[in-house]
DNA sequence: TTTCAACATGACGTTAACGTCAACATGCTT
DNA sequence: AAGCATGTTGACGTTAACGTCATGTTGAAA
């Protein structure tokens, strides 16, 4: 029984890599990078102009202007999958902005702002887990159900994956 | 590398034993069982009456009345249990609704319910793994922020837990 | 019996997260 | 030049999930 610790090792090393790529994104000096306009980033994401412009409001997000019109970096766009997949998560728009806070400063700033991020993260970090702990138990019952059910039909049991 | 996966299979199968418990209790007949009045069951769960109110005003708790007065069974508190917790990982009330119903279902009904019973839970289990996945990128994301501070600190790296 | 704390029932207020609508600017096309 | 699509800004509407009264009941304590 060694292959499911090799398999969610790498499962964790392809995580891991995919954070630090957001982390980067997000970090990046946004010097004449891709730029994207209000449609298209409605479009990949699938929400509204009129959300854009709410983020906007909250200070979430802050696109340059060009002749009024807005236009996105990629920190920008990094910064809207970061909003979309913490709100999935059940986090207010308000959570979410300090959250957002977090990302950007993991290298500079002095000593006592450094000692803040670090408890903040820490923080997120111990809600997270409490999160991932509830999600697993209404998986182990859902699974559980679903298994019960599938027996009482003479189905097969549900592959996992 | 083995001691991992025996500890993680251990975790599973705990969390599968609370699971069915869970079930146990939601499923039980509720004849004589304990009772709970709301004040009990609002500080326990640490919610207001107005909350329990609410609740029952969409159809997701029926506790029994006494002269008036409500007196939830141990199935109301678990279905409490089940709908706060469902809360905290972001689901909407009206998804909960629809959530409970899946519970207490698992063995009864007609073949045509319980295949209707079956898509459901393979909907939910799968958008379950989604959330899932989306907190272990947000964790992984933070954890490399914290270690990143903790070290321009000159801190020792986080424990896991 | 009064009194008091706990519970119940409307009814209305509130906050978050947008949707919707009207009115206007801009730039491309025909 | 005249639309037409696309963009922007208020301003107001809406839904979910409760909070907050005001008011009435009831069962136990003083």
């Amino acid at each position: 029984m060694a292959g499911p610790t090799a398999a969610s090792a790498d499962r964790q090393a392809a995580t891991t890599a995919a954070a630090r790529q957001v982390l980067a994104d997000h970090y990046s000096d946004d010097k004449n990078s891709e730029l994207f306009g209000v449609t298209e980033l409605c479009n990949a994401f699938d929400v509204t102009p009129r959300t854009l412009r709410f983020y906007e409001d909250k200070g979430l997000l802050s696109p340059r202007r060009i002749n009024g019109t807005r236009v996105y970096s990629r920190r920008d766009r990094a910064r809207l999958a970061l909003i979309l997949r913490a709100k999935a998560i059940g986090s207010s728009l308000a959570e979410i902005k300090q959250y957002l806070d977090m990302y950007g400063q993991a290298g500079e700033g002095r000593e006592q702002q450094l000692r803040y991020v670090l408890q903040r993260t820490d923080n997120a970090i111990a809600e997270l887990e409490q999160k991932l702990a509830h999600i697993e138990s209404s998986l182990a019952e859902l699974r559980i159900i679903n298994s019960n059910v599938r027996k009482n039909l003479g189905l097969p049991p549900l592959e996992p994956g």
